[in-house]
DNA sequence: TTTACTGCAAATAATTTGCAAAACT
DNA sequence: AGTTTTGCAAATTATTTGCAGTAAA
């Protein structure tokens, strides 16, 4: 996969060291392709690798963010992830029962509530990475 | 103030016992018309009655919300927080910087957010409480 | 009187931090 | 070699829970 080698590359550049346990935090996140929690990082990575801890999964996933790399998305209720960046504004849509999260695609909707915001209240919202809750398709059902 | 009133009022009715403590909680978050965090909550009601405690105020909170009278809002980053319940569906704009919580009007915006997550993808979105991030105008200036 | 509710203190859960040792570059 | 990063264990923060006592109804 391509797009952990060019997030390792960037962070090289700018400095940062690669070491072993960012390579497997930033190879899990990226290959995983989806939001995953600090826990669910660090389950593959201590896998592989079992002397990294949880703290390392931690730092190193702030430590993207913190590049501009990955973003954290707070779901809430404690339900915390991440996922690296690669698509532009996207929307999360967060179903409280199963936990699940599923990306779509509602730009120009989001785009409207963005300008609206800014314009009747001066307000600006981050909508990069909106996240909304509710019951996707398959937990209404049953 | 009677909006205080009638929620214990429907408490009352429904067979609950109204204890002090119950109706200062009640009576904190009605009165101040904003969205206060439990710590806060604690803090008023402990002022006026000291032996209360932190996880009273917690369980009377969460009572409030599992009988519907109250809404707990998950802003991410730790930062939860309660109001009464008495507009109907309105979003919260939450400040990243400052912390506060402006509730705003935009339902036609938001309905047709809900209407097309609920066309294109099946996703029932919880929007009677939808909280957004970003900069409010007074901390975007500076 | 009955049993819902509270206080207390201890348990959780998720995340963060201090510090000395290890390891990128 | 020199500084960044890690591991470990302990600290934090926000919230929850068990249990025995208190008090609404």
């Amino acid at each position: 996969m391509p797009h952990c080698h060019t997030l390792i590359e960037r962070l090289r550049q700018r400095g940062y060291r690669i070491t072993p346990q960012r390579e497997m935090v930033i190879e899990t996140i990226a290959h995983s392709g989806r939001h995953m929690s600090a826990e669910e990082v660090y389950e593959e990575v201590h896998r592989r690798a079992p002397s990294t801890t949880l703290s390392t999964v931690y730092r190193t996933l702030d430590f993207l963010v913190s590049e501009g790399l990955a973003c954290k998305n707070d779901l809430g209720g404690g339900h915390v992830v991440y996922a690296t960046i690669r698509h532009g504004p996207h929307l999360h849509l967060h179903c409280r029962r199963c936990g699940r999260v599923y990306q779509v695609e509602l730009a120009p909707l989001l785009e409207e509530l963005g300008r609206q915001t800014q314009e009747r209240y001066g307000f600006t919202a981050d909508l990069q990475h909106l996240s909304i809750s509710g019951l996707c398709a398959d937990c209404r059902e049953t």
